[in-house]
DNA sequence: AACCGACTCAACCGCCTGCCT
DNA sequence: TAGGCAGGCGGTTGAGTCGGT
């Protein structure tokens, strides 16, 4: 036996509303309050409509401030952002942008956003998404922190996209990397250059101030992170490049980068990954040894467009 | 002008969660 | 602790609109 409903479908009102049944919620919400019964909230009002129906038209329609259409670059740059990261969690991602409600979000990522960035970055990335963002793979319970970059490589040698997140509740100390590996040579800034090969993406870090070069791979798997790094000099070792964990709920933890100084470019970035065919990102700055911990500022990057025969 | 497919988005459905008793 | 219930949420639907032929 199913579960018994919560208004007699055959006696409420179904579809469109009208002006009168929306200015009767409206007055009567502005003026009582919806009295925390949405279920009693039809009755009271003496509307023929489901309570939930008119909490859905209160919070998506009704209710003051809010904003429908006209979708700014940088709220599409939000959604993206914790799309890929959270995935399909409107509410959320909603509660991020003041005025848009989650069914706006939801349909304007279904209907139009979604499309806009598969027809820039191509068929791989959505299926990068597709893969690493199945939300039954990710805790609901997780949540996320500033300055954090993820990095997602494809199968194809397309770029990897680098998206940094909003968030107001963010925990501001985490602005660096930390090494297992204690490194004491590292005095003046370095370029690093991000780039991806098959199934893993790469960046380069040249120490002018030390006596060796030194070349990270990262691969970043599904389901771990964890990278190792390689030198000239021949030596591997462990790197931890994240101090924040995604747990997914079967498969041990997701982890992320995080660098320092990305927030003042992280627009640019972005609208380079929308309106251009960017096939990579160099990041230029500054590389600093605090605490045994390597930290990368970055002060600006340089795309690289996608060849002809890429797009 | 008529048709038709694509698109948009308001609204519904049903499951999940958390609160209350 | 268990059961009932309302709220919250994400997926889906379908009527209306748009644009191309």
């Amino acid at each position: 036996m199913g579960r018994a409903p919560c208004c007699d479908k055959t006696v409420v009102k179904k579809g469109p509303w009208s002006p009168e049944e929306d200015a009767m919620l409206k007055f009567y919400i502005e003026k009582h309050g919806t009295g925390n019964n949405w279920i009693q909230l039809p009755h009271k009002i003496g509307i023929k409509r489901c309570g939930k129906s008119c909490r859905l038209r209160w919070l998506n329609y009704l209710r003051p401030n809010l904003k429908h259409g006209g979708f700014t670059n940088e709220e599409d740059y939000i959604i993206c952002s914790l799309y890929i990261t959270i995935g399909s969690r409107w509410s959320i991602i909603a509660s991020q942008l003041p005025g848009r409600t989650d069914n706006d979000i939801k349909n304007y990522w279904n209907t139009r956003l979604k499309k806009k960035l598969i027809s820039k970055q191509g068929k791989a990335i959505h299926q990068q998404l597709s893969l690493r963002l199945e939300p039954e793979t990710i805790s609901k319970r997780s949540s996320f922190g500033q300055n954090q970059i993820l990095m997602i490589h494809d199968e194809n040698s397309k770029p990897p996209l680098n998206q940094t997140l909003h968030n107001q509740k963010a925990d501001p100390s985490i602005t660096s990397f930390a090494m297992e590996e204690k490194r004491m040579d590292v005095k003046d800034p370095v370029l690093e250059l991000f780039s991806w090969e098959q199934n893993r993406v790469w960046f380069d870090i040249d120490h002018n101030a030390a006596s060796s070069s030194y070349h990270h791979h990262a691969s970043p798997h599904l389901n771990s992170m964890t990278t190792t790094t390689s030198s000239s000099i021949g030596t591997n070792s462990s790197l931890q490049m994240s101090h924040y964990t995604i747990n997914n709920n079967d498969q041990g933890d997701q982890e992320m980068f995080f660098m320092a100084g990305f927030d003042n470019l992280q627009n640019e970035l972005f609208d380079e990954i929308i309106n251009n065919n960017t096939a990579e990102f160099e990041f230029r700055g500054t590389e600093t040894l605090d605490n045994n911990c390597l930290g990368h500022e970055i002060n600006s990057f340089v795309d690289y467009p996608l060849k002809d025969n890429e797009r």
